[in-house]
DNA sequence: GCCAACGTTGGC
DNA sequence: GCCAACGTTGGC
């Protein structure tokens, strides 16, 4: 089993959402990085855990933890002329971009604040962490899972 | 809204 | 294959 981390802006997708799509789960559609891509299409499988982090907005951190209920499949809105993440040039004999299925698992019991985060420098090689890094799908080693389930615990 | 950091594109 | 221009991300 493997841990990830996913960001989504609230206000398009987040914790919200995506507890009240319940067990149906849902389609993590619309990531157009290569990086990110291979993660998706290779690296993670059905029953890993991931944190959803929320970004670009009031209190960026993490706020709930999601389970990974696909391995990897194509993207159809890469298909689909009408979506806002189509890709014109991306061909459905060979696809290009891939998502997973998640589904809500539970919230944290508070929002991790990314300025916490910051502040242990345990987590300082956290991928999230490094300067620049804009990734939206990446991966967390079990040493940084288990660190920030114990953070969760504790007063800020 | 600013801007640093990074990815992608396309001319050469 | 280089690299400038441009677009996007995301914290602040």
């Amino acid at each position: 089993m493997n841990y990830w981390l996913m960001k989504s802006e609230p206000s398009v997708f987040g914790i919200d959402h995506l507890e009240a799509r319940g067990r149906r789960g849902s389609p993590w559609d619309g990531v157009r990085n290569y990086q990110a891509r291979n993660m998706l299409r290779d690296g993670m499988r059905q029953g890993d855990l991931a944190f959803l982090y929320h970004s670009s907005c009031e209190e960026p951190g993490i706020t709930g933890i999601m389970e990974i209920a696909s391995n990897g499949r194509p993207d159809p809105t890469a298909f689909d002329p009408e979506d806002h993440h189509y890709d014109p040039d991306s061909d459905p004999g060979n696809p290009r971009w891939y998502l997973v299925d998640v589904r809500f698992k539970r919230r944290t019991r508070r929002l991790i604040p990314l300025d916490e985060l910051r502040r242990h420098r345990i987590l300082s090689d956290m991928q999230l962490l490094k300067r620049g890094n804009r990734l939206s799908v990446m991966p967390v080693s079990k040493t940084h899972w288990d660190y920030i389930l114990k953070l969760e615990k504790k007063e800020s």
